[in-house]
DNA sequence: TTCCAATAGTCCTAAACATACCATCCGAAA
DNA sequence: TTTCGGATGGTATGTTTAGGACTATTGGAA
């Protein structure tokens, strides 16, 4: 029956979040994803409908309707499922990652830099406080990936930030 | 005739580096590509045949077979695309940047980090080196853009580098 | 003169994207 | 007691992308 499917990073997210969670409905993934993940890989809400339908039908979760209210569907992580996450994580190739940001596409391409910074400087400082205040937060118990992952995420933003702060420092006729 | 179509990342891509060129094949958009904005901004070469014919069919560039060989088709902008590139470079809108990295989404699910950052090391230290050969590279005439983009480059791999030493040098038993 | 590597281009399918739209629930106020 | 709005929850749809696999052309060396 279980039709074989590639295994995507999206399908590892949501195997994970599943493997964390015991279990989740879409909505549920949807704001675990918006507090976590997401702040280091997007994804479009919709997807987290489609995916785990699709884990579905090739046996790596199981599907249950609620039975009250909005019978809303409920998944869970099948051995197959559990396995093939338990996989994925141990199985480190260097895989390549991407950075894409419009605005370094646009700095590349000769926009003013002094102008960009601007607005950069207000989208990265914001990101930048949001992160530090999960940093900063007294917690005694928190999971040692997340953790590491912001840490990253911190220090990438602080470099960026400090960047765009040159560059709106930067005196402009310094043409080469 | 031509049909109205949205310009997406690529499209910009491609239209600022025919700005850039004059002119120039598919073929010729793919090495540029790979030794220039492919750094930060990935995509299959399948799209550098792709978007400039549908570039030509909205009017933002033309095309013209060669008359020799293999008649191949070169692409040069057009008024309509001079200018779309042209107000693209000057709205500094707050967009979405995007880090996409699967060795942090392992990190965060609870990898072993300093068996990730065996591999990360790796691949990261090689792009750092890369690139600082271009900054080092006596250049005396360079493109302020190019040069500027390169340089967040760099700092991004050195604090991931840094990031990732830590973690090899972590000692294991240390779980909140 | 055929063989190979580099060059150059095409094509296909699944997956991802973006976003618009639809539906349900619940509590407050009219 | 309706009705309204906001939060919750879900679906649908058309493009675009990803990323290979595949094909063709060319020039040179054996």
């Amino acid at each position: 029956m279980s039709s074989e499917i590639e295994l995507t990073p999206t399908s590892h997210i949501v195997l994970g979040l599943l493997s964390i969670s015991g279990e989740a409905t879409p909505y549920d993934l949807k704001q675990m994803v918006s507090v976590s993940v997401g702040n280091f890989w997007s994804l479009p809400h919709s997807q987290l409908y489609a995916e785990p339908a699709r884990l579905a039908r090739a046996g790596y979760v199981i599907e249950q309707r609620e039975q009250h209210g909005r019978r809303r569907k409920r998944y869970s992580l099948t051995d197959r499922g559990r396995e093939a996450f338990q996989d994925w994580l141990s199985v480190l190739t260097p895989e390549p990652y991407m950075l894409r940001d419009p605005a370094l596409l646009k700095l590349f391409f000769g926009a003013d830099p002094r102008a960009l910074a601007k607005v950069q400087l207000e989208t990265h400082r914001q990101k930048l406080s949001e992160y530090e205040m999960f940093l900063n937060a007294p917690i005694e118990h928190h999971m040692a990936g997340p953790w590491l992952a912001l840490e990253l995420g911190v220090r990438h933003e602080r470099e960026t930030v400090a960047f765009w702060e040159e560059q709106s420092r930067s005196d402009e006729g310094s043409r080469g």
